[in-house]
DNA sequence: GGCTATCTATCAAGCGTTTGCTCGATTCTG
DNA sequence: CAGAATCGAGCAAACGCTTGATAGATAGCC
């Protein structure tokens, strides 16, 4: 059942689950969950759907690893910039950075997260989803809170709506930006970070 | 085949096929077009799901034809609003507006419009959604370069890449935000023309 | 006003296909 | 040889959709 490697590392994991993961992670995020089918996945990967069955206990357990695997790190990541960070305008800076970086290095992983999340997120076996959601979500509002009070965010807008509005412009960019094209994470970060800083008035 | 009411209004609508149209748009919105089937569907109506197809010829055909209703009317109401404007900051503060109360008024075409829309741009059947979405882009990025050339709007910022970062955040709202709530429209409207404006860095 | 013809919405039953998944047999590989 | 990966065949359920029959309302007519 489960795969004991050479070096030791026992775990659920291999060479060729990974490579199933994200072929499954590129059409899931692309068409949906139950718009993708077993069969596509295995078509994708070569083989029968049912050999899929040796590697994933069934396609739901697929969308669980996937986005289990995706909110884990990138808590992990968050986790770090607030740990390390002295004020909270390069804390949250830093964690826009970041997500730009995480848009580009696992675009189908952030498709899933935002396509499918609000509905999983009731759903038995994804509780990790609200759970890891709301810690994140502490992180980031914890930076923006400490920002009005240190006086370096105005105080006059309300820290959970702000936080929504930044969240939701943030990870939407994953459904347009594709790197390679006139962008890259870099310069849409930066952008991103002057609208959010000063606004869209002149003065 | 096309009902021909009394008042003389010839159409393929009447209040029961609105009435099927506003459940298969709830259910939609929330578990997605390919989770929700059209038993789903006629059970919430209360009758066969054979029944449906007296009203519709298919299941695709509800989707496009709330999509459609959609963004016609949406289109509609931007285009107005872009037309009866004089100046450009007055413009699109009335476009981000308008989005917040449509997304109070028509949550479900709403979410729809945001879960599905990018997959079926490409789909047959659906080209007005790719042709509706340039047109109301079209509208709003010239309100953003009109104020960038009158000197309202600061000229630094990517107006391609600012639109879709005020589109993003503002249609992404319809994902939490409930009437009845602590908000209303109206309030996050005005919440988040004041984060646009202004920007969160204090001064 | 009563009778009939028409039309609308639904039911009841089921068709053909697709779906997620199972399981023993087989091939591949270190 | 042993274990991992895949095949081959198929099952039961769910799926979108079709079709003929059936109530219930509406309209026309004398």
């Amino acid at each position: 059942m489960v795969a004991v490697t050479k070096n030791g590392r026992s775990a659920p994991t291999s060479e060729r689950r990974d490579e199933l993961l994200a072929i499954a992670a590129r059409l899931i995020a692309t068409r949906g969950f139950s718009a993708t089918t077993v069969r596509d996945v295995a078509d994708e990967a070569g083989i029968l759907s049912g050999s899929l069955y040796h590697h994933f206990s069934s396609k739901e357990a697929i969308l669980a690893e996937l986005l289990k695997r995706f909110m884990t790190t990138l808590l992990d990541r968050f986790e770090k910039i607030a740990a390390e960070t002295d004020s909270p305008r390069e804390a949250l800076d830093l964690l826009v950075d970041q997500a730009f970086r995480t848009i580009e290095s696992e675009p189908d992983a952030v498709g899933i997260y935002q396509n499918e999340s609000s509905f999983l997120a009731t759903q038995q076996g994804f509780e990790f989803v609200s759970e890891h959601s709301a810690r994140i979500e502490q992180i980031w509002m914890t930076a923006i809170r400490d920002g009005q009070a240190s006086g370096d965010f105005r105080a006059s807008v309300d820290p959970a709506i702000t936080y929504r509005f930044i969240r939701d412009s943030v990870w939407a960019t994953g459904r347009w930006f594709r790197p390679g094209g006139r962008h890259t994470a870099e310069s849409l970060s930066a952008h991103y970070l002057d609208f959010l800083h000063q606004g869209l008035l002149a003065d």
